[in-house]
DNA sequence: CATGGGATTGACT
DNA sequence: GTCAATCCCATGC
């Protein structure tokens, strides 16, 4: 498995999206399979590059196949995969991976969790076991100390479900959430989370 | 300079 | 189902 260049990014972020999922991330000697993602970009209001060019959210704007990383909540770290040209603002937020190695070390970055399926099953849970934090925010994601390597060949990604995305309050409607269908790793969906979405739908 | 709101999680009722 | 923890940063005065 080799690292994913800039051309893989340098896509619109929502296919980008759809073929991270099989991916690798990987940090140290911690591993595991993106089974979840979403789209973010800077013409829906949910993407934080739809403000424009900040502070925040330059790396955004910057070349594709770098790191996002920004604290949520105050609390947790979430990492995304820039994506597209550089001037346009558009990521891949990873909301989930199927860990693959240094469980261990998860483990213990973790504390106690009841199960592994609980150790990357959220986009704050998984930088918490891989160790990512806000210093690798504007890192490569090919040469860095994160990285993120292709499908290994002949991977399929089977059945993947195709939705709207979590915990967002504008442009809700949107379905640029991606995860494979019959995994036990993906993050739960919140069930509070607004059902605004499936009363506009019905 | 002060304020308010999150791309979440885990504990508790 | 409800709610608090906690901090960066965009916005407004």
């Amino acid at each position: 498995m080799r690292p994913l260049r800039a051309d893989f990014y340098r896509r619109p972020v929502v296919e980008v999206a759809r073929d991270l999922l099989g991916c690798t991330v990987v940090h140290g000697a911690t591993a595991g399979i993106i089974v979840e993602t979403e789209a973010y970009h800077e013409g829906e209001p949910a993407s934080h590059a739809f403000v424009g060019l900040t502070a925040r959210t330059r790396p955004l704007f910057g070349p594709p196949g770098r790191a996002y990383v920004y604290r949520s909540y105050g609390i947790h770290a979430l990492l995304n995969a820039v994506c597209e040209a550089e001037g346009v603002g558009a990521a891949v937020l990873i909301r989930a991976l199927e860990p693959t190695r240094g469980l261990e070390e998860m483990r213990a970055r973790r504390g106690a969790v009841a199960d592994d399926r609980e150790l990357c099953s959220g986009p704050g849970k998984l930088t918490q076991a891989l160790g990512v934090g806000l210093e690798h925010n504007d890192t490569d994601l090919a040469r860095g100390a994160v990285r993120i390597l292709a499908r290994v060949e002949g991977w399929e990604p089977g059945g993947v479900t195709v939705g709207p995305r979590v915990g967002i309050t504008r442009a809700a409607e949107v379905p640029w959430r991606f995860a494979l269908a019959a995994n036990e790793h993906v993050s739960r969906p919140r069930p509070g989370a607004r059902r605004a979405a499936a009363v506009r739908a019905g």
